[in-house]
DNA sequence: GCGATCAGCGGCACG
DNA sequence: CGTGCCGTTGATCGC
């Protein structure tokens, strides 16, 4: 495909349409880094609300890319070269990408007004807890959840059988240092405002050994979290089954 | 475009090439979570490693996706049903994309063994201060760098004009609580290790105020870090500056 | 808008 | 392989 081919149909559908552009190329990028890519082949795309994407033949991340907001424009020279830019008061970003040679380019016009629906997340976890804490630990009554402070925001807070305040902190994957240090962060912050004991619970499927070394070195406690999600999702605790059919 | 003809098109490319197929499609996601996204029009690429991204006509990241080595197939019935799968000991992962109707499908075969060489990351800041440590406070002398121990890695331990230790966080952007409680590990795990007293210094462009009170609290100590990247990068600190000419 | 945190985080480097 | 953590993190939700 020529290059000017290429050009006249990124310049009169970029802004409107999804356009996809593949060939030989090199990158630059300059803004909160600095980066060069030299030649070769990748595929560029740009979304219609200024999207800029450089992919290469492997891995999952976009080698080069530009966030929503951007504007793209095309220059036709030796090379093709197709800029994204982004500008903010704080920081001007910008893409330059030149291509050498085109092997495809083209427009699409995508309807799609759907949004993704997920389920499996720490907070479908945590809504799924609250509707029976004692699956952490016989006898825990919620006490509110998400409760927001200027120090961060927990995600359940309970009182165990006792009548003590426990917080508790969950991950959805393996716990490590940093869900140690902002459970106790919770704990501490809570109890100089009910200026009482207040016991903290790390709830993970798994720890790192140095990190629960910590939580026990700090007075906190772990408790393994055994959840699968399929076609339900299920906390093996306490068989705790939640049917998620419907969500099909 | 017919769907038996991408049908044929993709079933003989996948593995090979990249592929990228266009068309009004549902998609489903099990594994770590599950998901569901109704019909509309996206972009699928399949990349050489098995990459396998599912995109809508905004946003960066792909609404669905599954890693390098994954494996996928295409299935030919009412729909163009292309799936990918991942398998491990500890989980399974699988999408479903069914196709409708495909706008346009295509194989490329892309070369291309060029990394990215990036410059602005935070090791490359660290790298720039340890030239000269004044920038963060007159006086202050590297012990070294980059330093592992199990309860973390520090990004730069030093010593002041009057012989402490100092334990130096480097953060690229506005430091956050997380920044703080990182920190505040380092410079107690030293203090236990050295058996002395350790000054922790945060140096960051910025800082949050909730972060600030809390290092301010933990008797740590916040360091402005004004850089700037363009072609060279430039600690204003000091008019600090390394010159970045031969990066390109 | 900032701030705090989650993410199906991914990726890297080091033990 | 686990682990700690950076990332041009992005995306989201609350204030």
């Amino acid at each position: 495909m020529k290059l000017k081919e290429a050009f006249e149909l990124i310049k009169s559908n970029l802004g409107k349409k999804l356009v996809i552009v593949i060939g030989k190329c090199r990158v630059r990028y300059e803004g909160r880094a600095t980066s060069k890519l030299s030649e070769g082949d990748r595929v560029l795309i740009i979304k219609g609300d200024g999207t800029f994407l450089v992919h290469q033949n492997s891995g999952m991340a976009a080698i080069n890319y530009q966030g929503p907001g951007s504007v793209a424009r095309a220059e036709l020279n030796a090379f093709l070269r197709i800029i994204s830019e982004r500008k903010s008061k704080k920081l001007n970003e910008r893409i330059d990408v030149d291509f050498s040679s085109v092997d495809f380019a083209g427009s699409f016009d995508l309807i799609d007004d759907k949004q993704i629906s997920i389920y499996g997340s720490e907070k479908d976890l945590s809504n799924l807890l609250l509707q029976d804490l004692n699956i952490v630990e016989s006898g825990l009554v919620p006490v509110q959840q998400e409760s927001s402070f200027l120090k961060g925001r927990m995600d359940i807070v309970a009182r165990d059988r006792e009548g003590r305040l426990v917080v508790i902190e969950l991950k959805r994957r393996q716990a490590e240092f940093s869900a140690v240090t902002q459970l106790k962060r919770y704990v501490e912050e809570l109890e100089k405002r009910k200026n009482e004991k207040v016991r903290g619970i790390l709830c993970a499927p798994g720890i790192s050994k140095n990190a629960l070394s910590m939580l026990e070195k700090s007075g906190l406690e772990f408790s393994k979290l055994d959840y699968a999600i399929e076609k339900e999702v299920i906390i093996k605790g306490l068989e705790k089954k939640q049917k998620t059919l419907d969500f099909y």
